[in-house]
DNA sequence: CGTCGTACCGTACATTGTTCCGTACGCCGT
DNA sequence: ACGGCGTACGGAACAATGTACGGTACGACG
């Protein structure tokens, strides 16, 4: 079954092999060896789009190590490389063909260490998640529950900021690997032995999340609409709210105070710094009531 | 400047005329005109991705009134289909040319209506909005602001619901339609006038979206793999643990205690259910706490 | 040194959004 | 009634995508 339960050999691989490939230019001149026999076409129908699968994903994502193949492709090397393309270009510039002419590699190569591209995707996902704590104690080690829900929720802002395309993915239930594993322990310790029923834990935890990615999300948008239009988001609404006026019917008031001032810049905070820490803020009041009716009962 | 600012004028088209127009197929057994010289090739870098043009999109969305065009296309009909296509087949079956062979029109026609998909779906999210509230003051009429609130995200839920492509639509800073300018001034005015900043105000206010939306997609992806798999949630972790398991290396103590108990029935709420009411009780006691401190502080 | 599994990858294909441009419909002025 | 013209329509082509198919050749092992 996949191949789940690698047999762990410890053959280290000989350096150097890779290096001295032939650059892939050569390759492509070679003379293509024609086709026979033109192939039939294949019903419309048959092509449904393909279902995850998750079993297989499962077993890359906990696969133990691995030796390069003869043109020296690793899994781990496809998967860093693919981040740095979408770190670097975004989700959308990262498509197979380009990231196997990075890797001086054929497009269909890949397919044989990675399912498709959307398993590709959750492998990324969890690999980007890699450090993300220095151990699954680091956040409860902050001194009380607020500094470690504080704690935790800067380290995902620089998860964000540092691949900002996970802002892009939506992820909502992923497969679980290692580092997401790892990430989801840490975070909840924070919150276990605080006086919480699991539910609550469970509970204030994915709200964190969901906040902080809202808010990244938020961050990151503007950012992008602002290196599109070369406008700061204040200046946007300067240039919008009169187009926008002229063309409106219908009023409205709450709205038109509210929705212009709640973008104005707030100093020495921004907009996006001050919806962070409120949402924070939040969940850390949350925790401290639900804390304190625990005490109150006992 | 885009024909903003519509004539207005109140002509009304003589029905019937469009219903008479022979159906595609015969045009397309019409014998294609040969282009006399072949296209030359565009260099590949000028095809860098098109642009949202907001100020088109603003007009397009602020439109007053319309008459069917020749082939009676006509934007609102374009919108209302796709939408429907949206709703029943999900968002990534909606394609230009799938659209245009509803509605009985070639490809290319959309293009005269609508700048592109991008536009077409920042259109489809603003005409989704059409009715949400009866009026702006629907949600403010709601005794207190708890139910005000409550209220509120009954109704995006519901939204969401009807609409579930919503959910893949990573809404943001979305270009500021009729129907959503009177949706955003509806929620505020639940929350205006009971003691709040301003600032507040819009903080709660997109708190409460944010949580809305995550815990709804959260709600909808479980159905999806549901339908995908044919497996509960329930059933999908009792066969993925033991997988997982076997593969899994590294102690994940408080992870694997609360992690499958989130997940288990919580009779008679579901999961899902749970975590929606959860998150809107966490917003209706943060701004009680708010209002209290207000009133302290007078 | 053969042989066989499998990594590699060229080719092709369906499908996408969109550009380009020719066509023809139908409104408006004469 | 008619002629002109703006504009809605839409066919063909294109670039780009993910990936199915199947041929090739590398290299480990007998």
């Amino acid at each position: 079954m996949y191949g789940i339960g690698l047999d762990g050999s410890t053959e280290i691989w000989h350096k150097g092999t890779w290096m001295n490939r032939p650059t892939r230019e050569k390759a492509k001149q070679k003379p293509p060896a024609k086709r026979a026999v033109p192939v039939p076409k294949k019903a419309p129908e048959e092509t449904r789009s393909r279902v995850k699968d998750d079993a297989r994903t499962l077993a890359l994502l906990w696969r133990r190590q691995e030796r390069p193949a003869r043109s020296g492709l690793t899994l781990s090397t496809i998967i860093q490389t693919a981040i740095e393309v979408a770190d670097r270009e975004g989700l959308e510039a990262l498509s197979m063909r380009r990231l196997a002419e990075i890797l001086n590699v054929g497009t269909m190569s890949l397919y044989t260490h990675v399912p498709g591209k959307a398993e590709l995707v959750d492998l990324m996902w969890d690999a980007s998640l890699d450090g993300l704590y220095a151990d699954p104690d680091e956040p409860k080690r902050q001194p009380g529950y607020r500094a470690g829900l504080e704690f935790v929720a800067l380290r995902n802002r620089a998860l964000f900021e540092a691949h900002p395309w996970l802002l892009d993915l939506n992820i909502t239930r992923p497969v679980i690997g290692p580092n997401a594993a790892a990430k989801y322990e840490a975070e909840l310790r924070v919150l276990d032995g605080i006086g919480l029923t699991d539910l609550e834990i469970d509970a204030v935890a994915s709200q964190l999340w969901t906040h902080v990615f809202a808010s990244c999300r938020w961050a990151e948008e503007e950012r992008r609409a602002q290196q599109e239009s070369g406008l700061t988001d204040v200046e946007w609404w300067a240039r919008t709210l009169p187009l926008l006026e002229s063309v409106m019917f219908g009023d409205f008031p709450v709205a038109s105070r509210i929705g212009p001032k709640s973008n104005e810049m707030r100093l020495p905070e921004t907009s996006t710094q001050h919806h962070f820490r409120w949402g924070v803020e939040v969940v850390v009041q949350t925790v401290a009531s639900l804390v304190r009716d625990r005490e109150a009962q006992r």
